[in-house]
RNA sequence: CGGAGUGUAGCGCAGCCUGGUAGCGCAUCUGCUUUGGGAGCAGAUGGUCGGGGGUUCAAAUCCCCCCGCUCCGACCA
């Protein structure tokens, strides 16, 4: 039994200042936690308990899909890290320090090295394949802006697991059960999370889904189909791509005056065009090559996309001053005559009587035709798509949610067992690398992330699963014998049926406890007091309802339990 | 890093424009009254006003530099 006057707990009347979304208002208010620095947060007893019931939950779920727990340093020696060459591609994110003998290390922000490193020396064989590892361990990141008080942190606490298969079958077999155990944990701490398609992003590899929290305040923008149920992260997802307007070929390209008219929105005023018979160029640097990208005019280059298409090579804008020695002035740059490899939209496909710069200033090209006018390479999926889209399964209307990503799976295939030589020997005595997945879930985000979904204007509402407490008992009238007698006994009995209790047994008024009780939001509130004994027992009721039953002192513990069932 | 804010008691804030001995609410401690949805009265504790420099007889207040934190854009669990 937890009781409130041994606990190092306080409520907050008030929000602090800085927290911006209410899960962050109320595990701070609620003393689940307290910031010690920026992206830095204590957990309290209370917020302990809680992380500790979802990290019980996924062990026990990575444990019945066969995966096996380990704990990695979190200082790694940056030779790791230079054999992959994320030493170098990592850049900033990453904390370095240095021990007194001047060697460097890493504080790991993710840990596919040394898990490689440990396939390398301990699997050699294919007898010992499949095998999947796990851990639960912090993670550092020097994020450039944390925020929202544990969904980004600089330190934080991951499960991260991997993969290890001899080949593509059973990489598959690995990574789908991996997804199984995903949707169940997130479903057992309460939690609805949506598996999305994903971008991989910096870990790599070819084939990824994020599970996705959908709430207000989340950082991420998710495409939505309500007819077939397809989702994917704005960055990655697709779209079924309808005809343009205006395909008719209208006569050779016409040089028009357009003073000061630079923008798409300016020209396409200027001219009287609708906006979508604007085309939008734009000179990207791809792997430090100058690139031409012809986009709608109303429309947003991916360049995630672009970098995709590009083998992940990195892409970056270019500069003025490169803009104009490949195009013309930026702002009124053009495909027709410039001598860049073009990629266009695939909306751009057969577009004809458009708009272009001229790549002179002042002036734009009229009635071109793309096929005809204009060197495009390829016409490929480059746009950000957008709420309005059609669905690319079923050509539904996409709508947007926003999300926060609590967990993710990659398909790494081998990039990181081929750059470490982690292989091993087939039936016919062949050395091959080992094909890979990894798979992370943010274990201190989930935690907020459910404060986020489940919460009233009084406070939390936790799901029994993950609550500090199940029962929060409610002592009214602490200096009366037979009220606490009454209680401890309920305590007592309540935990020995393996139901824990969490005591307000302060010297305060009944408001400041009903108070705090809704705002901590432990599922289920008994009180005790000389009115509730007067009126024949205890007090019960859930943190989602409104009225309590009055249950006696022999019947309280069935009339809990039912309610935590 | 770019843009916008902010920094005064544990928490939330006023004071700054117009310089003149640092204030309010909550919390904490003491006493009395109160006691079923954040009680009342009386008293008490607690501040190098983010740091440094400058202007001035005098700086929380005006000027300069630095730092922290928060919010909006590019990374990610």
């Amino acid at each position: 039994m937890l009781r409130w006057t041994e606990t190092l707990l306080n409520t907050l009347r008030e929000p602090p200042q800085d927290a911006e979304i209410v899960s962050h208002k109320l595990m701070i208010r609620a003393g689940m936690m307290r910031k010690l620095g920026g992206g830095l947060y204590v957990y309290l007893p209370l917020g302990m308990r809680a992380l500790r019931k979802i990290e019980t939950i996924v062990r026990e779920e990575m444990d019945r899909a066969g995966a096996q727990e380990t704990l990695f340093p979190i200082l790694q020696p940056a030779e790791l890290w230079k054999q992959t060459g994320r030493w170098e591609t990592m850049g900033p994110g990453m904390f370095r320090v240095k021990d007194r003998k001047d060697a460097w290390y890493v504080l790991a922000p993710t840990a596919e090295e040394a898990f490689t490193a440990l396939a390398k020396s301990e699997i050699s064989s294919y007898r010992q394949l499949p095998r999947i590892i796990y851990q639960l361990q912090d993670k550092f990141r020097d994020e450039i802006r944390p925020r929202f008080g544990l969904i980004r942190g600089k330190e934080f606490i991951m499960k991260d697991a991997y993969s290890f298969d001899a080949d593509d079958a059973g990489a598959d077999k690995s990574y789908w059960a991996m997804h199984a155990a995903y949707v169940r944990i997130f479903e057992r701490v309460g939690l609805k999370a949506k598996p999305v398609e994903a971008d991989t992003g910096d870990i790599g590899g070819n084939f990824s889904h994020e599970f996705m929290v959908f709430a207000a305040s989340g950082e991420d923008g998710i495409l939505d189909c309500p007819a077939c149920g397809y989702a994917a992260n704005q960055e990655r997802a697709e779209r079924r791509v309808q005809v343009v307007p205006y395909q008719t070929e209208a006569g050779a390209p016409e040089e028009v005056a357009t003073p000061g008219q630079h923008s798409c929105e300016e020209v396409a005023r200027f001219l009287g065009r609708p906006i979508d018979q604007i085309v939008k160029s734009l000179v990207l640097l791809v792997g430090g090559k100058p690139v031409m990208v012809l986009v709608p005019g109303d429309r947003e280059l991916s360049e995630t996309k672009l970098r995709r298409l590009f083998g992940g090579a990195k892409v970056e804008e270019a500069d003025e001053a490169t803009v104009a020695k490949v195009a013309g002035p930026v702002g009124s740059i053009g495909p027709v005559g410039v001598e860049l490899p073009i990629y266009a939209d695939r909306a751009l496909e057969g577009a004809a009587d458009m708009v272009v710069g001229a790549n002179k200033e002042g002036f734009h090209l009229a009635h071109v035709s793309l096929a005809r006018d204009a060197k495009v390479v390829a016409y490929e999926d480059l746009v950000t798509v957008r709420e309005g889209d059609c669905c690319p399964k079923c050509g539904a209307t996409l709508t947007v949610r926003r999300g926060t990503e609590v967990g993710q799976c990659f398909k790494l295939g081998t990039k990181y067992s081929a750059a470490m030589g982690a292989t091993y020997l087939d039936e016919q005595g062949v050395a091959k690398p080992l094909i890979m997945g990894c798979y992370g879930i943010g274990v201190s985000r989930t935690l907020q992330a459910i404060v986020e979904q489940s919460n009233d204007a009084d406070g939390i509402i936790w799901p029994a699963s993950v609550a500090p407490c199940q029962v929060n008992l409610l002592i009214l009238d602490p200096d009366n014998a037979e009220v606490v007698a009454q209680a401890e006994a309920l305590g007592k009995a309540l935990e020995a049926r393996g139901i824990d209790v969490f005591v307000d047994d302060r010297a305060e008024r009944p408001g400041v406890k009903f108070k705090d009780a809704d705002l901590i939001g432990l599922p289920v509130r008994v009180v005790a007091g000389a009115k509730s004994l007067a009126k024949g027992g205890f007090e019960i009721r859930r943190r989602t309802e409104r009225d309590s039953v009055v249950v006696a002192p022999d019947k309280a513990i069935e009339t809990i339990a039912d309610l935590l069932r």
